[in-house]
RNA sequence: GGCCCGUUGGUCAAGCGGUUAAGACACCGCCCUUUCACGGCGGUAUCGGGGGUUCGAUUCCCCCACGGGUCACCA
């Protein structure tokens, strides 16, 4: 195996996992760095749970977040087909071989029998493997089972008094005991073949040197080596790749809030910001640099320095960061990433007229700061558009102080004035306005601001004020500052 | 339960026998700002426990505890 060769071998049963995403990354962050090919095979031998639509939300994640294939399906290779259920007369022939060669055979056991004996097992605090049953059936036997209506699998014969060991490139070295892993099926009853199985015949053919995946499946390896060997085929490399847990350290789910890329996609987040927040959970960079480009990434990336521990996703972290790409962007991107929100918080039109999407993108600018993704601009926005604003629940203390200095009412009076007379209402006016007002009172800083935001907010933080009025616009503004809640 | 993997602040983590145990997020404080932020500066806070090995253990070994993964005709 001279050739460096990953792959990413999802199963298209459901939404597209931040945990597949981070897999995906790995792999296709290696693959550029050793100038090597990232494969996308796809494996659907689960009938029941895959789904066509499945395969292509993870297509279209992967595409989003920039971890493009340079084989599998859509793009074909030399490999292929590079979905499982294409290649099952492939692993037909295997199977054949190795039951000839006396590696596997048929099993006749139902599920009721082997649970059976599963329990037993475990209660007597044995290792459940399989106990060989049918390991050498008769012609008769099996013909008999046959009769019965028994469909086969076939199991693979695992050697007996055998240590299966491996240097995996994140975790070193692993041993196993073959005693412990027992027969397993390679070949369901209706024919297809099983994620172990496929897998070895999978990365054989496509020649695949380093195969890196998630934790879950290093007690898988002993199963997939012990096939090699049987096979003769070269082993490839392996590198196990430590889950990413939720914040009570339990493997991420549904209940941690969004867990799927699509979820983060409609959620506003930057494809880049989550790559970069993927690289970081699990890896660590040598110097003190937090934020890369993808390029910076490629070249910095190395598997000597991703972490055997499992970590917990970090969401405050993935927003800092989200935060910092999305200050990157132009107007129109920013106002692109939000719009969808906006629309959907019923703030902006289907299809805004270039007057609203001027106010809109002016609105996107002024809370830029105070946003870390796409979503939040809802409740940022909410002030312009609410009929009747409320104080804030949280700064009723603070708030109350405000209205209690006596200039409070003077203020917003002499402030309304110098709206009234403004034909147009524009961000230096305004500054000019409330600069007069200073002078004119003899007041300054939060004393006069703060009634104002106030009045006009009902909070005492938020985006810059001059912005806020223009925004608000003369009639709400004076209309706010007539009767401050 | 068996087997396997893991354990540095609240979180991500650097460290690879001798360090004042980096840095980032979050939090707090100060500065900047005639408001709010952004930004800048600073602060609180960490080696799971017990044995060894060693002149010296966060680092090496063993045991325990805890967490996780896996034991499917799911992947």
């Amino acid at each position: 195996m001279d050739k460096f060769k990953v792959r990413f071998a999802p199963s298209p049963t459901g939404p597209f996992h931040i945990g597949g995403a981070r897999s995906a990354l790995f792999n296709w962050l290696l693959a550029k760095k050793e100038k090597g090919t990232f494969v996308l095979r796809i494996e659907d031998t689960d009938l029941a749970r895959s789904t066509r639509e499945s395969e292509e939300n993870i297509k279209k994640a992967l595409h989003w977040l920039g971890l493009s294939w340079d084989e599998g399906v859509d793009v074909g290779g030399e490999n292929g087909p590079y979905r499982q259920s294409e290649r099952l007369h492939l692993y037909e022939a295997v199977t054949k071989r190795l039951l000839e060669e006396g590696k596997a055979y048929h099993c006749y056991c139902s599920e009721e029998e082997l649970e059976k004996e599963r329990q037993a097992q475990m209660d007597k605090g044995e290792t459940p493997r399989y106990n060989g049953h049918c390991r050498h059936l008769t012609a008769e036997q099996k013909e008999a089972y046959e009769k019965e209506g028994r469909k086969p699998v076939v199991r693979f014969h695992v050697p007996l008094n055998e240590v299966i060991s491996f240097d995996d490139m994140v975790r070193g070295h692993v041993s196993f005991e073959s005693n412990g892993v027992g027969d397993f099926v390679i070949v369901k009853s209706d024919g297809m073949p099983v994620y172990n199985y496929g897998v070895v015949i999978d990365d054989h053919d496509m020649e695949i040197s380093h195969v890196i995946r998630a934790e879950e499946h290093l007690s898988n390896t002993p199963r997939q080596i012990a096939l090699f060997k049987a096979l003769r085929w070269e082993i490839p490399t392996f590198g196990h790749i430590s889950l990413i847990l939720g914040k009570d350290y339990k493997k991420m789910s549904k209940r941690h809030g969004a867990t799927s890329v699509e979820q983060y996609k409609n959620l506003g987040y930057l494809p880049e910001a989550i790559v970069n927040f993927l690289a970081l959970l699990g890896w660590a960079p040598e110097g003190e640099q937090e934020l890369f480009t993808r390029e910076e990434l490629i070249s910095a990336f190395s598997m000597d320095r991703v972490a055997k521990n499992p970590a917990v996703f970090d969401i405050d972290k993935l927003n800092w960061i989200n935060f910092n790409y999305m200050k990157q962007l132009s107007s129109e991107e920013l106002y692109n990433l939000c719009l969808p929100h906006l629309q959907e918080a019923g703030y902006a039109g289907e299809t805004p007229s270039m007057e609203e999407k001027a106010k809109l993108m002016l609105m996107c600018e002024t809370v830029k700061e105070h946003i870390s993704y796409g979503a939040q601009i809802k409740n940022e926005v909410n002030m312009f558009f609410a009929e009747d604003i409320t104080l804030d629940k949280g700064q009723e203390e603070e708030i109350a102080a405000v209205k209690g200095e006596e200039s409070f009412m003077q203020v917003l009076e002499i402030f309304k004035d110098k709206l009234f007379s403004m034909e147009e209402v524009t961000v230096e006016k305004v500054k000019a306005a409330i600069k007069e007002l200073m002078k004119e009172t003899g007041l300054k800083g939060k004393f006069v601001y703060m009634p104002i935001r106030i009045a006009l907010t009902g909070r005492m933080h938020g985006p810059d004020l001059n912005n806020i009025v223009v925004l608000l616009g003369k009639e709400t503004c004076i209309k706010r500052l007539e009767n401050p809640v």
